[in-house]
DNA sequence: AAAATGACCTAAAAGGTTTTCGGAAACGTA
DNA sequence: TACGTTTCCGAAAACCTTTTAGGTCATTTT
């Protein structure tokens, strides 16, 4: 009556269907000459026994965890946890497992979990970075596949995947353009960061296509804070009054910017049209108007990660930087 | 000369010191009695192998798999990652692993995680919620210690950890007295949400022990957006145009209610004080000027849970809910 | 009737570690 | 020399599962 304190083993449920350990594990799995009737009883026995296969003895056998570790320098939150979803989303709902690791920017830390995710036996490893600059490899040595996702490994032999930010800025000026737009200023954070260059890179591209010059005569580079962008509103406003938009690098920067704008007498979007960047829907749906902004799709990154993973598992790894492309997602804040 | 492609298991490690098996682990582990000399024999022909235990062989040996599942309802983020920083604190660094799951709100999708993570054979499991509203148990019948963080099982029974709403909610009322602030309004979420009730609750409590009335005559009730925040700052004024001072139920709500406020003339803080909740630092710190507001503490939450996970992990548990204290924090929004 | 086939099942090994128990030296004592 | 003691080490069991290589029996073929 009782619930049996130690959990079930398949000796139990062989010796309650009165068969071989042997018959027991091939009747479960399928596999093998198993008359119905017999399987029938050993399924009826693990039924009764609400038997649970050890997975420790099984990967102990096969060499399989079904196991990842997913390894993140941020506080995981922004990037990590899309990258988690896609992953689960990827092998079939609970098929693997994810142990979860946060470094919190101190590589030896890093190394540390490396140590302990190894010998743990995880299947293979997905780097998550916090910013898209390129990060040490630490795929030398490992035994196991590495994938990195959002800040590529130096190592170009490795494989990355990234998003595509420089298309992603000109999709936001091309849509400013298709709007009549024309004179069009970049506000975005610290110039060491691959993701400003990037997206200032982008932006100039765009407006190269379109002929046009950008407002103020240069980007605008400050931090990543919505007090940078109220700020940058008065340097942008000032720098050319008849500015008629602004792409701006990041969702924070872009409210600052927003409301620093209004206050100073320019209609959103009538005046002048904002785009953000993040699709950070706290800020990007909240702020009036809400925010055309472009969005990552994270998400899909981190999917595309982990099948990678997954490939890479079975020997079938293509190495190199990829880029993943972004949308650009239309709110009020451009007509 | 070339690396092992089978990583060295402790059989190798003791034929290339020259000792049997059982001695190689002795040595390795500090346990039994083995000479010096051959000690340092055995460390140096694992050094030399790179020798790292299976973690999986000795879980399964010990039954101790040193790994705990972490189940979310929400998508992590929020709650989920301080609960993690502070269980991978709890635990020496890096002596404990976590299985993240996320069931994504769907109840059959968590059932299942359940079972992955029990044929993982997980130590222990921690719940976290995305609301403080109570929710289902899922301790009965389970072999190992569950902990609730965040939102707190319905079975008193269980364990569980939540903050103290009603506490901070009078923190940030007392507070506001305390600068002189007499005429005090409370604008919050939904009604049914238990965080909405219980912060009601507090500020009403604070307010009675100061004798003070509440400004409006009731509680707003609403959602918990800054679109929310806007709309309820035109509520609060017109009720009570002599209004001084709002505690918010969330920096969301706060930070439209300011944004509101300002552009209705009302300067903060010095005509209107505002308290926000959750000290959500990409909005607190960034709104002009930056909120007070309540931190539920949510690290020192999921510490404390981890905590009493490994306490219950040996058999002392201290069933019910805990409530743990809130912090004001102090900034310009008030004076 | 003997041999071959096929269907079904089992014993045993393998995977890597820890621990228990006993054995073998080396040494001191009677 | 015989015996007890101490110190160190090794054989083997245990954890739980999957798979391989046979083994047994009934049925069909020659």
């Amino acid at each position: 009556m009782a619930p049996p304190q130690r959990p079930a083993t398949i000796t139990d449920v062989a010796a309650l269907a009165g068969v071989s350990i042997a018959t027991a594990s091939k009747a479960l799995n399928g596999r093998g000459q198993v008359r119905a009737e017999t399987r029938r009883r050993v399924f009826q026995a693990a039924e009764e026994l609400s038997f649970q296969p050890n997975a420790l003895a099984r990967s102990l056998l096969t060499g399989q965890t079904r196991t990842m570790g997913l390894l993140t320098s941020d506080s995981v939150g922004r990037f990590g946890i899309p990258v988690l979803l896609g992953a689960e989303d990827a092998f079939g709902a609970g098929e693997m497992a994810v142990l979860l690791c946060d470094a919190r920017g101190d590589s030896i830390r890093e190394q540390h979990h490396i140590r302990t995710l190894l010998a743990r036996r995880v299947d293979g490893l997905i780097v998550v970075g916090e910013s898209t600059d390129p990060r040490p490899s630490i795929s030398r040595d490992l035994p196991v596949p590495v994938v990195y996702a959002y800040a590529p490994s130096e190592d170009p032999d490795d494989v990355s995947f990234v998003p595509d930010d420089v298309d992603g800025a000109a999709q936001a000026v091309r849509h400013l353009v298709t709007i009549g737009r024309r004179r069009i200023a970049h506000v975005t954070g610290p110039q060491h960061y691959q993701a400003a260059q990037d997206r200032a890179a982008g932006v100039t591209l765009a407006l190269e296509e379109a002929g046009l010059p950008m407002s103020g005569g240069q980007v605008l580079y400050g931090v990543w804070s919505q007090r940078w962008g109220r700020q940058a509103a008065e340097v942008v406003l000032r720098a050319d009054p008849e500015v008629d938009a602004v792409v701006c690098g990041s969702d924070q920067i872009a409210a600052g910017l927003v409301e620093a704008a209004r206050e100073r007498g320019r209609r959103v979007p009538e005046d002048l049209a904002v785009v953000g960047y993040d699709n950070w829907e706290v800020l990007s749906t909240e702020t009036r108007p809400p925010l055309t902004t472009v969005d990552m799709n994270l998400e899909v990154l981190g999917r595309t990660a982990a099948q990678h993973l997954f490939a890479a598992m079975d020997g079938r790894a293509t190495p190199g930087v990829h880029r993943m492309p972004c949308r650009l997602i239309i709110r009020e804040s451009t007509v």
